[in-house]
DNA sequence: GCCGTTTTCGGCCCGACTGTTTTCAGTCG
């Protein structure tokens, strides 16, 4: 899978030319917009290479000619010429450094020049050295603030975000499939869960040559290294900087290692009690009864039927209740991708999205939507091409018209309107009675004290102009903290006045997350599953949000967005 | 560097906020 790498060489690249003495801001907003693309499409860019070559390539939005070409580049020889260039005259790991918050590729490369700063473990000297309060330009607080930039990334412990560590899994199942050299291939471990952030990779296989099947691991285009190779278990280091392991189970133990492996560790111990229980044994090759005959292990459903439980998705398996229900054969009913009609959350080239209105339409009717709600920024968002009152009135005849053109998908005219710091909202109440529903969310003064942030969302969602309110807790995975906010109040508020909270699937976000969506469903609160998308190829997101709302176990009827078109509107009249 | 119902060149990404300042640079998104 090249996606991340690609679009990560693409961003550095953007941040080495933004340090150029001319004014390059265009090409490095160039090369941004295709590392957005390439880094959020389902499909492989090395697999649309490898099928239609650098044309295929200059068909992505924000692809031209020489992007194609430094990707091709990449694909073919594993290096990027531009990209090298750049690097031997800026040797700094930006990648890395700008993931803090606050520091740019300038801050970064000032600290290079003057305190010969080249990546994280530099960086952490200099600051346990007090050195950089005394640079011109920096001073005590930001020396401070970069020191907890730094925790705040190392807390993380490692774990990388799903968005990132998914597909790379899936493009090395692909690859497994693709060498006929096994049977079966599974993603287990948290990654099956859907846990926001990953810490490695758990990859089963069956089959006949496991010999083989680990010679192609090792010499997978992905792996940087293997770190121990055994008969039926290698364990490689990844590229994209994740461990992973990869196991060779018999094909009679392939339903009991996926349980084993799937977890988690709390929900795997409890299994195992009922198992004991029984009488049984259950462990990673299969279930045995007393005398130690196999009775179950090569589909995962048929351990759990064997011990009278009723199956649950992966992303259930938390040990938050879901044993217990599964004895009693009352696992709850979860929203599946297959129950989300439409997305409420999806922006375009009128604000900071890539494509047009109609391109975004269409692009959502091709993978099976009913409607798309636009929720392009208002003013307040100036970096995003905010709209004011004019522009948004004149912006919402233009859905209109657009939807006239359409056939077997609708446009509902909407905005992502920025809650202000009292909790106004960024628009005039006429304008956004113009529109078929209204978001908001909280985009700017992100440290606000939590008292005056509390009374700053629920002022907004009292307003009587709102109907989702966005990515309500504003964090980013492995970036940024969620914002001060009592969630009690703000849940209580948006029950008491009918607004549905966000489940943002972009995967950088995925907010409110799984404990957060436990919390707001004991308000009885309504959601919306989004995907946020900026480009047509963020549109296919939606899974993410769908398996978070799984992890907390969102009944679909409580979800916005899986009631057809004409109740939805209905909802949003009423 | 990309793009085109303003079409192959000339547009495109601008203001608030923060921490450093005394007039501003850098980040945010």
């Amino acid at each position: 899978m090249y996606n991340s790498r690609v679009s990560e060489l693409l961003e550095e690249i953007a941040d080495m030319l933004s340090l150029d003495e001319k004014d390059r801001r265009f090409e490095v907003l160039a090369y941004r917009k295709a590392a957005l693309t390439i880094g959020g499409l389902q499909e492989d860019v090395g697999d649309i290479y490898k099928r239609g070559g650098v044309e295929a390539l200059m068909e992505l939005p924000g692809v031209g000619k020489g992007i194609a070409g430094s990707v091709k580049e990449y694909i073919e020889t594993g290096r990027m010429g531009k990209y090298d260039d750049l690097k031997s005259r800026y040797p700094v790991d930006f990648r890395t450094l700008t993931k803090i918050q606050g520091m740019g590729a300038k801050k970064a490369f000032r600290l290079y020049k003057s305190l010969k700063v080249k990546n994280l473990d530099d960086l952490k000297k200099v600051i346990s050295q007090h050195k950089i309060r005394y640079l011109k330009g920096f001073g005590e607080k930001s020396e401070e603030d970069i020191g907890k930039g730094i925790e705040l990334l190392e807390s993380s412990n490692g774990r990388m975000a799903l968005g990132e560590a998914l597909p790379e899994a899936e493009g090395i199942i692909k690859k497994l499939k693709g060498s006929k050299l096994v049977e079966r291939a599974v993603i287990a471990g948290s990654t099956r869960r859907m846990r926001e952030t990953v810490g490695d990779l758990d990859i089963l296989v069956t089959s006949s040559k496991p010999e083989k099947v680990m010679d192609f691991i090792s010499k997978m285009d992905e792996v940087a290294g293997v770190t121990l190779r055994g008969q039926t278990k290698t364990t490689v280091r990844l590229k994209i900087g994740l461990s992973c392991d990869i196991r060779v189970v018999d094909a009679r133990s392939f339903g009991a290692a996926l349980q084993y492996f799937t977890g988690n560790k709390d929900h795997n111990v409890k299994v195992r009690q009922i198992a004991i229980k029984l009488g049984y044994k259950l462990n990673e090759y299969g279930l045995f009864d007393k005398r130690g005959k196999n009775i179950a292990g090569t589909e995962e459903d048929s351990i759990y039927k064997k011990l009278g439980m009723e199956i649950m998705d992966p992303e259930m398996r938390e040990d938050r209740g879901e044993v217990e229900l599964s004895l009693q054969h009352k696992i709850p009913r979860v929203v599946k991708l297959e129950d989300m009609v439409g997305d409420l959350h999806v922006h375009t080239n009128h604000s900071d999205g890539t494509a047009t209105i109609l391109e975004m339409a269409e692009a959502a009717k091709g993978i099976g939507r009913k409607y798309i709600g636009i929720t392009d920024h208002s003013k307040s968002e100036y970096v995003a091409h905010g709209m004011d009152d004019r522009q948004f009135v004149k912006h919402l005849g233009e859905i209109d018209k657009v939807n006239e053109k359409l056939d077997g998908i609708k446009i509902l005219k909407s905005g992502e309107i920025d809650i202000l710091k009292d909790g106004s909202l960024d628009l005039s109440k006429k304008t956004l009675s113009l529109m078929d529903y209204r978001l908001a969310s909280i985009h700017t003064s992100l440290n606000m004290g939590k008292d005056e942030m509390t009374k700053r969302a629920v002022t907004a969602i009292e307003s009587g102009y709102v109907d989702i309110l966005g990515h309500p807790t504003d964090r980013i995975i492995n970036t940024r903290s969620p914002i001060a906010m009592d969630l009690d109040k703000v849940f209580q508020a948006a029950a008491d006045n009918n607004v549905a909270l966000e489940i943002d699937g972009y995967p950088d976000r995925l907010d409110l997350n799984d404990e957060n969506i436990i919390k707001a469903r004991q308000y009885k609160v309504k959601f919306s599953i989004d995907t946020d998308s900026h480009s047509t190829s963020h549109l296919s997101l939606m899974r993410y949000g769908v398996s978070t709302a799984k992890r907390g176990w969102v009944d679909p009827a409580q979800v916005l967005n899986t009631f057809s078109f004409d109740r939805l509107l209905k909802v949003f009249k009423s």
